[in-house]
DNA sequence: CAACACGTTGCCGCCGCGTCAAGGTCAACC
DNA sequence: GGTTGACCTTGACGCGGCGGCAACGTGTTG
């Protein structure tokens, strides 16, 4: 036999990879170490670029190298068929996973075209194009709390419990809702108009919806946001708020009562 | 204002992320470091909720964490939407590179079922399966070839190449065209039974072969394979080969001028 | 003899965190 | 009091599949 074998950089260009790929599969054990000239370079026989080729067509099929080195000791391919399978499978539940995400963008991408707070979902977008830009700060909380509530899929009635707040009649209709409770701020917690706004409040809420804004109120996700956004009043808005929320929970006990 | 806020693990838990995420997103410059408390801990208020759902839509929907920081310091959402679009565009690309894996998969789970070395493509599969398993070291070698080759999407005919070595004819004709090559193994190079079988080669090929041969095997690619072929022959049967091709090359010319 | 293209080993970087490690803090139970 | 146990803190390493750089040797060419 002529020995006059190949260097490193010449399988690599021969199988289409880099050298320090070819190196990197040395280390991992996937390309055995060839022989190795006087001066210390590798050389590569016909073995080696079968091996490399094999090993490559295996990578680009999207298997893990650690996969491949499996396969190619099983060498008996019988385990190939199983690693391929499942490897399919992966795929497939990539697939679904693409496209899910991109049926989202496609969404986002069109709601983007009307309004350029896009990360919201369609709903909550309306919603939060009709609360006031300035002036009130609750209506800012509102702004962050709609934001928050729209990024989990099931919104929960949140919109429907800020939505009253601002529609035009109530407003019309002289309740001032969000201005009485600005007015609030310096307040003692026991101020007569707590309790009033409370039930103002509360009856500003459609009543088919009273008893999801309840639940959703009382439970865990939802009213931790909460906890959040009292954190952020004074005492005499939050006791507000605390009264308007057990004034709704009475109100569900109530009709549930009634409907037993 | 009541200033209780969250530590880290209701954040955390809140929005659905670990608390290293966090964190992580802290380092990042993702979202601002809060205020501590007294102890040491962190104190998340609303604002830092708002910003954390924020970062994980984006996430979820596959930006990378840098790609994010950018959106939100432009933080006028026009630039989003060419975040958006160049993201789909991304996605729809790796939803092909996705379908065109199962496809080659479909196609070897295929193949899988008929023959247990499933790597190669079908045509090859079953060159490979005719090929004598033992005996001949030049049959070893090119099983090999044919492997290797086999990798490349187009294979240049080469299982052309080596079908007709091992076509049932020629061997009833009495060519013995591997066994006369073994014979070479420690003949002189200037033996005359090389020109003879380099002839004899060349004449098994299918005339309408020859120049599709003549061209794969002259250069890049293919010539490199054989290069480390020819390293693990003899000199006989190494220059065996090399005038086979010469040959190949000379006809491939005339019927070139031939046709001009 | 200098330039240049190749080879050698080895270590850091990437991305989005998970997973220890080695502690400090706080409420609840004995 | 002490002791769990659940939380918090910072810091460092790990992963997959290499790319890139450093610091050096080797071999061919002008």
């Amino acid at each position: 036999m002529l020995h006059a074998g190949m260097r490193i950089g010449e399988l690599a260009a021969l199988v289409g990879v880099s050298t320090r790929t070819v190196r990197h599969y040395h280390r991992l054990g996937l390309l055995p170490e060839p022989e190795r000239l006087a001066n210390g370079y590798r050389d590569y026989r016909l073995r080696d670029g079968v091996v490399l080729a094999r090993v490559r067509r295996l990578a680009e099929l999207g298997l893990s190298l650690d996969e491949i080195r499996d396969v190619l000791a099983d060498d008996r391919g019988r385990d190939l068929r199983e690693v391929l399978a499942e490897l399919d499978a992966d795929l497939a539940r990539q697939q679904d996973a693409i496209a899910a995400r991109r049926r989202r963008l496609a969404v986002l991408l069109d709601e983007a075209d009307l309004h350029p707070d896009s990360t919201v979902p369609p709903e909550m977008a309306a919603v939060l194009r009709e609360l006031p830009a300035g002036g009130s700060k609750l209506a800012e909380l509102d702004r962050a709390l709609l934001t928050m509530v729209g990024s989990k899929a099931e919104s929960g009635g949140m919109a429907e419990l800020f939505g009253p707040l601002i529609e035009p009649e109530a407003v019309a209709r002289g309740h001032r809702l969000y201005a009485r409770l600005d007015e609030l701020a310096d307040a003692d917690p026991r101020d007569p108009r707590v309790a009033e706004l409370a039930a103002d409040l509360a009856d500003h809420l459609p009543e088919e919806m009273a008893v999801a804004v309840a639940a959703s109120l009382g439970d865990g996700e939802n009213g931790d946001w909460l906890r959040l956004v009292s954190a952020e009043l004074s005492r005499a808005q939050a006791e507000t708020f605390r009264r308007f929320v057990r004034v709704l929970r009475e109100r569900a006990a109530n009709r549930e009562g009634r409907e037993r």
